[in-house]
DNA sequence: CGTTTTTGACCCGCGC
DNA sequence: GCGCGGGTCAAAAACG
């Protein structure tokens, strides 16, 4: 028997993240480059401020994990469909996984920014020392457990101090909209009486049925949109769909999964630009939203390196 | 009518 | 053990 402290996957659960992360993923961020890097490419372009006052999670401690398990690494057998495994792999990731961290934004209106997944609020406190209340997010998707805290700075009252916990089990609403052009899903209406058995797939397709429709609604703005990347690595987002990529295209898998901004380099310029200040994703509300969110770890050593994006 | 927000209550960890 | 502060719950209200 192993020990289950060491390792969240099994060895064909492994083999699978492997092939994400391996080589140039540039799915998540790797926090010990970052910080020079990061500096030096933000310092021309912060007229806002990016912190990172926690534990920065990502690939690293994935990949540290993985690395641990991956001597056993044989060729496994595929008895065990890839949804199951990839249902495994979730929770397994979302149990060991306690990502913390902290972005501050600057936000020109009374809105705040729009990072591209969709946030329910659940919770307000006021704060001590503190004027402003802080609020308490949580991604509406049912299975994501991922978080956020909304405060506004005390000193800087146009600055929001954003504290995101966890891992997003799902694509961002901006992610569907540049990956999927053609996606074609049916109206996907909410059916209550599927099996349980069916209803975690349910809820991806409705909400990328959702998502379908809302991104179509502003297309032409998303287009020349500097969408974000996903503030949260969204890892299970990338094995969500991958059943249904790899059935589809035995390449360019990455590709689908690859959050537009890293598809898009060149949209980390305007990732960041002070000037904006106005908001532009797909679901942010029409009433003006104005906030720019400005969260780039090392996003040129990440994006300026293997990624070449093939933009259509 | 379903979903989201509001808001007071409750719970829990921590320091004293 | 107690009080405080922060985080979450859940019922009601508001919204679309």
């Amino acid at each position: 028997m192993e020990n289950p402290g060491t390792r969240w996957f099994d060895e064909s659960d492994d083999e699978l993240i492997r092939e994400l992360l391996d080589n140039e993923s540039p799915f998540f961020v790797l926090p010990q480059t970052s910080e020079t890097e990061e500096n030096l490419s933000l310092e021309p372009i912060t007229d806002h401020l990016v912190t990172k006052t926690h534990s920065e999670p990502t690939a690293v401690d994935i990949e540290s994990e993985l690395s641990i398990t991956s001597k056993n690494n044989e060729s496994t057998e595929q008895s065990n469909t890839l949804q199951s495994r990839i249902a495994i792999l979730e929770e397994r990731l979302v149990g060991k996984i306690d990502n913390k961290y902290t972005l501050k934004i600057k936000s020109c209106g009374n809105e705040m920014s729009d990072d591209g997944y969709k946030w329910r609020k659940y919770g307000q406190k006021s704060i001590k020392n503190s004027p402003h209340p802080r609020s308490y997010y949580r991604c509406t998707n049912p299975r994501c457990s991922a978080k956020k805290q909304v405060e506004r700075s005390s000193q800087e009252p146009e600055t929001l101090i954003v504290t995101y916990e966890g891992l997003h089990l799902h694509f961002t609403y901006t992610h569907f909209l540049l990956n999927q052009p053609h996606l074609t899903y049916p109206p996907a209406k909410k059916s209550k009486t599927n099996t349980k058995q069916a209803e975690a797939q349910q809820i991806l397709e409705i909400e990328e049925a959702q998502t379908q429709q809302n991104q179509e609604n502003e297309e032409e703005q998303t287009q020349e949109v500097p969408t974000l990347f996903d503030p949260i690595p969204s890892i299970a987002a990338m094995f969500d769909h991958q059943q249904d990529l790899w059935e589809v295209r035995s390449e360019g898998l990455l590709e689908d999964m690859v959050p537009l901004m890293i598809r898009r380099p060149s949209d980390t310029t305007t990732l960041s630009n002070p000037s904006s200040c106005s908001s532009s994703y797909p679901s942010s509300p029409p009433t003006s939203s104005s906030s720019s969110l400005n969260w780039s770890p090392n996003i040129s050593s990440i994006y300026g390196n293997g990624v070449t994006s093939s933009t259509p």
